[in-house]
DNA sequence: AATTTTGCCTAACAGTGTTAGATTTTAAAC
DNA sequence: GTTTAAAATCTAACACTGTTAGGCAAAATT
């Protein structure tokens, strides 16, 4: 049926504008601005209506928060491909990883809980461990035949995420703005622990 | 005159009452169910008789801060008596601060932003320097005379607060409880810094 | 004993997430 | 085209939140 492929067309473009009018209100005015009224207003509904196409206001953010492991598995896919080399690409990947983090600041926020309590729920979404095995598969591969252990890859992806995501979280949590420090300790700290996986 | 004298104590132990009331709701259910009214029920007042005590709620959350500083800073003291070496001193340090995250949970997350929109105010509090300062102090310490340089020490520290605050951030955030994975991990890399610096 | 100050409470305001029930608009059936 | 059923949307309310104003009663001062 036209009518109701058209209905569902309309719907769906409501639950994308909700998602849209969110992600908009707190880019203008962070987290605790964000509420169901104002998402209403903005997409010229009333509140109730949000619970037609979200169950309450956590599953927004576990949407948003999906989107976003989405969206930085993305931009890790394209950096992968600039690259030719397996240890270029890994650098590539955890660039892109960073870059994200600034580029849709509030999307990590909700991601990783930075100056933001997230949905407590159990994150037993597939999407949420693309960008994790994208990582952990190319660790995986410039590990030498004779280290490769679940344990070693799995110790050396921690180590990488500590810092990265470390590094991040302090910047997007004080507002220390020193990109040249920034880029020596990322560097550095990427470049240091791929030697120290092939040596 | 001993009447005032005790008039002053019976408001200085409602202002510790009220403190610790907050800091026993946020272990006893989190963050997002510390109120006004709650902390006011447990001190047997109402919720405008903390307004006496604090501006606001933020206040009391910049207190806590504080006073999670002030205990981070202690660890810290105590931690370092106990190694003679500057090297030994400088690890136990961080071993101080990797413990004090886990003891502390809920001051360490309103210290650093983890999973709590903290006060988004000025940090103008000297307490709040204090373990940074101990920690730069230490590491200049063990620097070779020759590199001892400001940037040199800032990206040192800045390497050894992004690792181990990353690690710490991640253990809170999820729910992955793998210790021996951050002993190894956390070793690896304070160990591997500390021979950076000296190398 | 009268007056002022202090301590504390009640009530309220504007906001929050969320739900129930009424109302309007749209679609289907005759 | 009118009637009926269903879907879409709103209003009103509930129980919360932080915060403030105003009043009442106990304590301290004069």
């Amino acid at each position: 049926m036209s009518s109701k492929d058209r209905i569902q067309k309309i719907k769906e473009d409501t639950r994308h504008n909700i998602l849209r009018a969110s992600l908009d209100i707190v880019k203008e005015e962070g987290w605790g601005a964000l509420s169901m009224r104002k998402i209403a207003d903005k997409i010229d509904y009333t509140a109730p209506v949000i619970y037609e196409y979200f169950s309450n206001k956590d599953a927004i953010l576990k949407e948003l928060t999906r989107i976003g492991y989405v969206k930085l598995a993305g931009k890790m896919e394209e950096a992968r491909e600039l690259s030719t080399t397996p240890e270029g690409q890994l650098e590539a990947m955890w660039l892109a990883y960073w870059h994200f983090a600034f580029a849709y600041k509030e999307l990590y926020q909700v991601m990783y809980g930075v100056e933001m309590n997230c949905c407590s729920v159990e994150n037993t979404c597939p999407d949420y461990d693309r960008p994790m095995n994208m990582l952990w598969d190319k660790i995986e591969e410039i590990t030498p035949a004779e280290k490769r252990s679940e344990e070693y890859i799995d110790r050396k992806y921690y180590s990488f995420w500590s810092v990265v995501h470390g590094l991040i979280s302090i910047n997007l949590t004080t507002q220390i703005n020193r990109d040249e420090l920034n880029r020596e300790v990322l560097k550095d700290a990427i470049s240091g622990l791929i030697n120290s996986i092939k040596n």
